[in-house]
DNA sequence: CTGAAAGCGCTTACAG
DNA sequence: CTGAAAGCGCTTACAG
């Protein structure tokens, strides 16, 4: 492989000037950086990155750390944030951390020693914890790590919006399907469900609201419905709102396999828009996050970071599709 | 951060002798492997991996290059990659090609340049290119890189299995929905399925075959399906093989739209078994690509890379759920 | 068995 | 505006 000294002796000129060039140095002379080019065209001179990092502490590198990335939700984060990532000329190290507290640790651990330009982690839960000791840029999205900063949709105002949905359809016997509490995303979902039907009580108190524990999980929404399911029709609620979409699809199977109509006798939400939502069948009713914003700003938070900034909350879209229908009277 | 100095001035030895330790050389004296590994724990030493790559021209990376991270099956290959390359100490740095070759070509050449381990491909389409000119192993994975070795399923056998369950339900009148032919992976499908069909007219000559070019993706199958159910039901076929799990499941959808029973007037099978196939409803049937063997084996291919290293053809399963079922008389 | 030293390929003050 | 030179933190022959 051709190294910087061979591109300096072909153009005729110091490697320094070869290196300005090459990072766009203005101060060069035209000629000079033309005669660089020529050579490093000729020769096929691709920088040695490892030299480079040595030097500058820093890789045109992003870390990322997902709970698991066959998960579709992070896969889809994944890919937004590698597209942004390469238009910035950066590569993504993937990591999982198996929705491990201490495989997490591991991973972040590991890519702070790439010295990487930034770590994005999509935190397993929000318990606080000891800031890495590092230069690196941290910043978390969708599920908040520890104290660091974070990017995420406005959960509460879109399980606001979707008690507003269902209330408006003249639901009024309501199961909500919970994530877990320990994660920022299970909680801020809930409470903002939880909160919306308080505040519609006002207007009808008649209003009732049960919770159920969930995991996120397809298997989870299908136990969770069996055991809602085995209520008598008659007082059976009239619309489940999952955490998730994961939890709602499997929610509509277990509807299936109980010959439930959907949404005839239930009305089925999720909430993240995950490209199956408008898959399966019906089409589910949902809150699109705005991946390419998530990703787009967690990218702009690692480069424009200033140290301790700010969290970002970005609004989703209520997405009604065919899961979700007026109440039976 | 404390670096390698530091540790041998705390030590009480050459840095030389650090590194030694630190790379299990078996020559230093116990006693002073103890005092360094003291010193390492007690200044928190992490070694710098840019220093050791511009030295080694190495790093404890795998680069995966896969066409979109976001298409379930990549996922779960992305995952079994990461899971195998932790256990060998190494990091995935993930790209994807957005099915685009140059595109590909680019996330390939800014792979190397990081000099990782190996590179594992999911190539867009194996037309043959060029050698990358490198040290790097390159291998491919489930869809074949050029004339680089690759690792797969045997596709062929697999389709030819299902050729083999739809006919012993007693199909005969079956519909095949291929996959791309300028992949690999699609015509090893449709290849493998086609032939089978052919031997098993031996035994039944009424046996009959369409075949229709689909995309891989859930709205290809439904778009096929709706012209294949267009047919009046005396002559419509009674089974639809296609070739991977998201277009069955589009077939699955576009039958529920069409009031058309899954398995009593129609059969339908997948491949790959994404998680989702067991999932959707009825659970559909498919062929199991052992993705841990496929991820080991693709890494051991680049650990063990012997220049020129043969191909692997691993085994899968077929995995009969409630999408197939024997035949209308 | 251990240490001194060269050198990997860059970037970046600094001198001119 | 350009070049000479130091130095980033390692690893690895080599000498002793």
């Amino acid at each position: 492989m051709a190294t910087i000294k061979d591109v300096a002796a072909t153009a005729g000129v110091s490697v320094g000037t070869v290196s300005k060039v090459l990072s766009g140095d203005p101060t060069v002379k035209p000629a000079l950086q033309t005669r660089v080019r020529d050579a490093v065209t000729q020769l096929g001179y691709r920088p040695n990155l490892a030299a480079r990092a040595l030097r500058t502490n820093m890789v045109n590198v992003i870390g990322l750390v997902v709970p698991d990335i066959s998960n579709p939700y992070f896969a889809q984060l994944a890919k937004a944030i590698e597209t942004e990532a390469a238009v910035r000329d950066h590569m993504v190290m993937l990591a999982n951390s198996h929705d491990d507290k201490p495989t997490e640790h591991r991973q972040i651990m590991a890519l702070l020693d790439r010295t990487p330009r930034g770590i994005i982690v999509c935190a397993v839960s929000d318990e606080v914890s000891d800031r890495y000791v590092t230069d690196t840029a941290i910043v978390s999205v969708d599920r908040r790590l520890s104290d660091y900063s974070l990017i995420s949709t406005d959960h509460a105002e879109g399980s606001a919006q979707i008690a507003d949905h269902l209330f408006g359809l003249g639901h009024r016997r309501i199961a909500y399907i919970a994530g877990p509490q320990d994660t920022f995303v299970g909680r801020a979902r809930l409470a903002g469900f939880q909160s919306r039907i308080d505040a519609l009580r006002q207007r009808d108190p008649a209003v009732e609201l049960t919770i159920h524990n969930g995991h996120f999980g397809y298997q989870s929404g299908e136990d969770i419905a069996r055991t809602i399911f085995a209520a008598p029709a008659a007082q059976r609620v009239t619309a489940i709102a999952a955490a998730n979409d994961q939890l709602a699809i499997g929610v509509l199977r277990c509807a299936r396999d109980l010959q439930i109509e959907v949404p005839a006798q239930v009305s089925v939400t999720g909430f993240d828009d995950i490209d199956l939502a408008s898959l399966v069948v019906p089409r589910l009713t949902s809150f699109q996050q705005p991946m390419d914003q998530l990703a787009k700003r967690s990218i702009a938070a690692i480069f424009d970071c200033k140290a301790g900034s700010a969290d970002v909350l970005l609004q989703g879209t209520l997405m009604v599709r065919s899961s979700s229908g007026a109440a039976q009277i």
